[in-house]
Formats: structure tokens, sequence, C-alpha cells
RNA sequence: GGGGUAGUGGUCUAGCUUGGUAUGAUACGUGCUUUGGGAGCACGAGGCCAUCGGUUCAAAUCCGAUCUACCCCA
């Protein structure tokens, strides 16, 4: 299991090690969600619905099926996603008059509904998510959370009277994301894509990019404005204040269960996982080290020591199963249990708890009277230096570059005039794809790598994973 | 779309050339023993050998088709 060597089988084998999935549903791209691996998706769900329902936004729940006509209204809009819907075209033993498709992503489901529900400005800004699967036929090759057919996916879809309005919604996203990715200890970058590249139907696309071990790109999500491209096809109109007729605009924000499959990419090594203490189902483990002759009076410490963890909001697991202390150390460290407490005889006559830390492999001996609130400061420590060495590491992995040649394998940052010539000769030359611009102003000075003219802000390339 | 390789207990795998219903490891269950970095011993359970058809007294094995997965090329 050497993740330096080769990511792709690294990923492969740990996630199947881990039982984080199930790999062995019969269906390409579908798999099955185990225990472990949906309570730390249910954790990472319900993250995001404690920061959607702070900021107004109200959870739905809409069908899975979408009629054939509702979908084709936005023409960009079924162009992007025609080749890659699953049909359902017959009821029974009967053809359906109208066929029906599976939900690639919901615009089309929500926005005739939307409609209906929004009449005048003071409905407005309507706010509105939902975590549902979602159904894509990928082509190429699936893999585990990161490319699927079947996608665990989370979108927020809003109406706004105006652009401005819009865009501080776009702006809010970004706040959210940010708090999430915290405790998530994912680095990202918000790139905004090309025209050519941008969600079939939008004004324009964000997307949320990390960077992987292999130096490729992996899209976390995406924040779209659509301005009125939905609204005006789909008749979501208000009246407003003089008694106008306008159409709303609109924007979306989606991600998927690929959050897990960055996370797994980013911190897990040669060891297993190592999941952020904010989403690990197991956050401390409890081994018990027996000695002859004093089983019963550590596994009782052992106990103890569970109670006041627990009692400190912490979930504690109690590993109390009859082998021998080492297997549990690997069995923990697999799957990825950020802290693990040891308490033997020796332990008991200093009045200590060893600490050992999944991320660093740290040993230390602490005061067991102070267990509840070290604890709590260790994972919180975990925590912390988990995202500060994964940023470090896609810092590392971001490299400039003034020409298309001899370019590493890592996400490169050039200079691009914003012609879409230009950029068809930086993929083409490069074989890589041209990801986004930033967001953020990065105080870029130089020129585009093709033409030469003045660049005011630079492009980042990669390969995709 | 074209080509290649492979499907055998949960997992990995031997057997296939030269037909006689299956090897080993690991994981699993029970008991004894052990416990500060993957312990050991004993016993036990688990496989219509991907599917369908053909050849044969007899098929995991030979032949054909199908399905699935992976790799390479367009």
């Amino acid at each position: 299991m050497k993740k330096a060597e080769d990511f792709s089988e690294w990923y492969n084998e740990i996630v199947e090690r881990t039982n984080l999935t199930d790999k062995r549903y019969p269906v390409k791209g579908m798999n099955v969600w185990t225990p472990y691996g949906w309570k730390i998706m249910r954790a990472i769900d319900t993250q995001i619905r404690e920061e959607l329902d702070g900021t107004g936004h109200d959870e739905v729940c809409f069908p899975l099926l979408i009629p054939a006509d509702q979908f084709s209204k936005e023409k960009e809009h079924i162009k992007g996603f025609d080749a890659e819907v699953f049909w359902v075209t017959h009821a029974g033993l009967n053809p359906l008059d109208v066929k029906l498709l599976l939900r690639p992503t919901s615009e089309t489901a929500m926005y005739p509904i939307f409609a209906l529900w929004v009449r005048s400005h003071a409905d407005l800004p309507l706010k509105t998510y939902q975590i549902v699967n979602t159904f894509r036929y990928e082509t190429k090759q699936t893999r585990a959370f990161i490319r699927v057919r079947e996608i665990h996916f989370f979108e927020s879809h809003t109406c706004h009277a105006d652009f401005e309005d819009a865009e501080r919604q776009v702006r809010e996203d970004y706040e959210i994301l940010d708090r999430l990715a915290k405790r998530w200890c994912v680095p990202y970058r918000l790139l905004r894509r090309t025209d050519w590249d941008k969600f079939p139907g939008a004004d324009y696309t964000v997307g949320i990019d990390t960077v992987l071990p292999n130096g490729r790109t992996l899209q976390l999500g995406s924040i779209h404005q659509y301005r009125e491209n939905f609204s005006k096809p789909y008749g979501i109109e208000y009246e407003d204040e003089d008694g106008e007729h306008r159409h709303v605009h609109q924007t979306t924000y989606g991600m998927s269960e690929r959050l897990l499959g960055a996370m797994v990419a980013v911190h897990g090594d040669d060891k297993g996982l190592l999941l952020p203490p904010d989403v690990a189902p197991v956050q401390v483990v409890v081994v018990p080290v027996l000695a002859k002759g004093a089983s019963e009076e550590v596994n009782r410490a052992a106990a103890e020591l569970q109670d006041d963890v627990k009692r400190a909001g912490v979930r504690v697991f109690l590993d109390d199963r009859d082998v021998r202390p080492g297997a549990k150390y690997y069995d923990w460290e697999l799957k990825g249990v950020p802290l693990r407490l040891e308490i033997g005889r020796k332990d008991m006559e200093k009045g200590v708890v060893t600490y050992v830390r999944r991320d660093t492999g740290e040993k230390s001996l602490k005061n067991r009277a102070e267990v509840a609130q070290d604890v709590l400061q260790t994972l919180v420590d975990i925590s912390t230096e988990m995202l500060s060495r994964a940023q470090q590491r896609m810092e590392d992995d971001t490299v400039d570059a003034e020409s298309l040649d001899d370019l590493p394998e890592k996400l490169i940052r050039l200079g691009w005039c914003g012609d879409e010539e230009c950029g068809h000769v930086i993929e083409d030359r490069t074989d890589r794809n041209i990801i986004g611009i930033p967001v953020e102003d990065e105080g870029f000075d130089g020129t585009c790598v093709v033409c030469g003219k003045k660049a005011s802000s630079p492009v980042y390339i990669a390969r995709a994973m």
C-alpha cells in the first residue's frame, strides 16, 4: 500500500480494505454505502445542512424522475447532459407516451415548480437545497466516490430579484465553503471555468478544486451564476414593487460524495485512512492493554476512561476485543481514527494515559485526571495541523510556468490573455485542461504564454482526475 | 467501434496443457493459551469452479455462444 508509488492503486485498495464502500454491487459505477462510509457521509451531510439552514436556506426534496419535454426546455443544458442520462421508457409492459429520465441534476425538475412558487418580490430570495441521488451514465472508468453513476449529491438552488442579489448569494456560498472546508481539513481553489467548460446553461461557473497526490486536480463541487438563462425558458417571474413582471436571477451550488473521496486521497497514508476529527465516526479509540492477573482491573479502568471521554462530547469507542493490542493498533490506524488512548497496568500505576496521534504517530503520556480537556485539545490540534499540512502540500504541488513545454505533473499557473484561441492552444499543446482563472485576485503580472499579450490574471491548468 | 487478458469458498489463489466435482493462504466460528505494535495450537463452517449450450461413461479442465471486469488502440 504505497501512496506515493501508485496513487490510483493505493486509493482503490484503501477504500476497499477500510470498508468505506462495497464495490461488489453488480452495476458499474454504483457501489454500496457500508456502515462506516455512510457514517462519514452522513456527518458531511449534517454539516452541510447546518451551514445551509444557518444561512436561510430551506431543505426540499424533489422527485427523481423528470419528463422528457420538461428536461429539454433549456437548449444548452440538454445538450450538455444528453449523452449521459438514464431513461425510463416503460411502465410495466407498456411504453410510456412521455419518456422519463433519472435526474442528472435537478434544475429541470425544480424550475417549473419554482415558477409556481415565485409570484412577487416578497417571495424572494427563494433559497432551497436538497441532498439526493443523481444519475449520470459515465462512460469513462468509474472509481469509488470520485467517478460514479449514482451520485450522492447536495445541490442548492436560489432565486433572486436581480443580478446583484444573485452575486451576493455566490459570495455567501464562498463563505459557507470556507467554513466547511476548514472542518474537513481540505484545501481548495476557487477557479472560474472557461466559457467552453462552464456548466451547461450557466452564465459562469466557479469550480471548487483540490489537488491530488498524483498532481491531478479533483473538482469537489461548483457554484453557478445562471442570470436569467433558466428563468426565461421556465417562466420564473415575479412582480416587482412597481407592478412590473421580471425574470428571477438564479444560482446553484453543488457538492457530492467526492468530498469523501478527497478526504481519503488528501489525508490517507501508507497505513490507511486519516479522517478529519470532525467527520470521523470514531474520534478516539480506547485500547486496554491487559496483563496476566490484572485484566479485570485494567478493563474497568478502560471503561471509566471511555465514560470520561464520552462525557466530554467525543465519539469514543472501547475496543475490548480479545485480540492482542498490536492488532488493534493496526486496525484503527487503517480505519483512520485520529486519536488512540492506551491504558495498561503501567499507566495506571503512574496515573497517566498513553496518547497516540494517528496523523503524526507521536506518542505521549498525559495525566489521567485531565483526560477530557486534553482529548478535546488534541483533536483540535490534529484538525488544525491536518489542514495546514494539506494546504502546504497543495502549494507545493502548484508551480508557475513560463512556457508550454516540459511541464511537471502538477497544477500549473501561467499567463493567458483570456482569448479563446490562445486557450485552445494551451490545452492542445500541453494535453491538459484549463481548470480556470482564480476568483481571488492574485496580483499576477505576466503575459500570455501563447501570444505574449498582457495577462491581467493567471490561469491554472492540470490534468483532471 | 477494434483488439487483448481474466472470471474458482467473503478475499487472494493452485489446478486447466495431459478430463475422474477442487489446493493453499487469509478472513470467519468454538475452545485453550496469550496480551505495551499484526501471537500460537486444536477443531469447525464455508465453493451447483461467471452463465447457457455442446463433446464425453465422466467437464473447473476440451469446444461454441453470452455476460461481466480490466488493459491497449480509434
